[in-house]
DNA sequence: AAATAAATTTAGGCAAATCTAAATTTATTT
DNA sequence: AAATAAATTTAGATTTGCCTAAATTTATTT
């Protein structure tokens, strides 16, 4: 696997994300992204169309080919696993990791990110939920699970709720929960199953045990 | 704290390690050692003056002010802790760490390196014996022990011969042991209380209890 | 102390990554 | 289907970090 500049793999990595959405990414989204002007775009566009990173077509937007989704995994993999290491190991806590991991992320010695993937006992997914790409660059779709089973301090988003009734679509309303509206269970009690859940990281709310087992996150998005 | 390009960093860095030798660093010594042009040398000179980070008059060298060891020392703190995590956590082997440091200690997040530091356990020299600077930047000044108390499998440099006959100097000479020589304990006999070591990463000798009490090594250089 | 050699700096150029402003292409309106 | 607006690309500058080649300064010889 060849190296690639930071500043490249900023561009790749934003692609990747922002393809998960449409298909197609256009020269105004990626700036906006990266917080750049158009013009800087379409300079990297052309270079990383001539690593064959990109198909590219002047005026047509972008998306990775086969070999710039595997940089993006790469690239992807490493964050995540920093992010692993620093919320488990270092102590740091999930809102504080993302920022840490854009810089150590671009440190790309395989033989130095395979083995921390060992030392940290191959975790499947990052303190946000996201899921972890293997050595391989494989990544494991995003599984729904329950809301209930999802661990403590993890944020998560919602993907859907199984009870469609006007009743429960009111009372999700009011509690401000939303399809891909981000959650994080602080709490659990046995008593009467309930749990104490923050959205979008407003202060903590409680649901209650009937409402819970309607609602599933991703797990792994 | 400010910021500081990779590139200069590694001006920073070099400058500090020469400097220990002689006092003033050449244009001609920094470009050897960066493995770049005097041109390029006399270029950084001139921006890392204008920062204040060291004195420099044109064809009379250089060295780095109060602020500038200030940076280096920092530089060399991630290096160091990065090379302990990568033995002690990852089980790299001595010699493959120095290169991956190379690329992380460029990561300058005081609370990550702290963190570590303290994940580490506040380790007090690297894997090569060099001393770590603390979070203020304070290093230990080299200790100086004999060889024979130095552990096994640590990399030192000798120090110092304490006995001056001219039968102990051939027999170094013939050993190829100098002031500076980089030596490694590989295994200690207690029958005898003769020791093997490896000389300039050279297949291990063999040298007696009389040799190796005259020879004394930084510990901690 | 001149002459020569070595070290260092200056001058000018190049590639990467960014920008602004102008030109071009595509999309949307009337 | 023109006209206008929006998006995108091109052209030309700028900064950083590096280079080569020429000029300058310092050190060493004869």
């Amino acid at each position: 696997m060849l190296n690639y500049t930071t500043s490249e793999e900023n561009y790749i990595k934003a692609i990747y994300h922002l393809q998960k959405v449409d298909g197609m990414v256009t020269t105004n989204e990626l700036a906006a992204e990266l917080q750049s002007k158009p013009a800087s775009i379409t300079d990297m566009m052309k270079k990383l169309k001539a690593k064959k990173l990109l198909n590219y077509q002047p005026y047509q937007g972008f998306r990775l080919t086969a070999d710039g989704t595997k940089v993006a995994l790469g690239i992807i993999r490493r964050h995540r696993l920093w992010e692993f290491f620093l919320a488990e190991k270092l102590k740091f806590t999930w809102d504080e990791v993302h920022e840490v991991a854009e810089d150590l992320e671009h440190v790309s010695n395989k033989k130095l990110i395979d083995k921390l993937d060992e030392y940290l006992g191959f975790p499947r997914v990052d303190p946000h939920g996201d899921p972890i790409p293997d050595a391989n660059g494989k990544i494991e779709i995003s599984k729904k699970i329950c809301i209930t089973e999802l661990p403590v301090n993890t944020i998560s988003t919602v993907a859907s709720v199984s009870d469609h009734s006007s009743e429960i679509l009111e009372l999700l309303e009011h509690k401000k929960i939303a399809i891909g509206t981000k959650v994080e269970v602080k709490k659990k009690f046995e008593f009467d199953n309930s749990m104490e859940i923050k959205i979008n990281r407003q202060p903590a709310i409680t649901i209650s045990e009937q409402l819970a087992k309607n609602i599933f996150v991703n797990y792994g998005s």
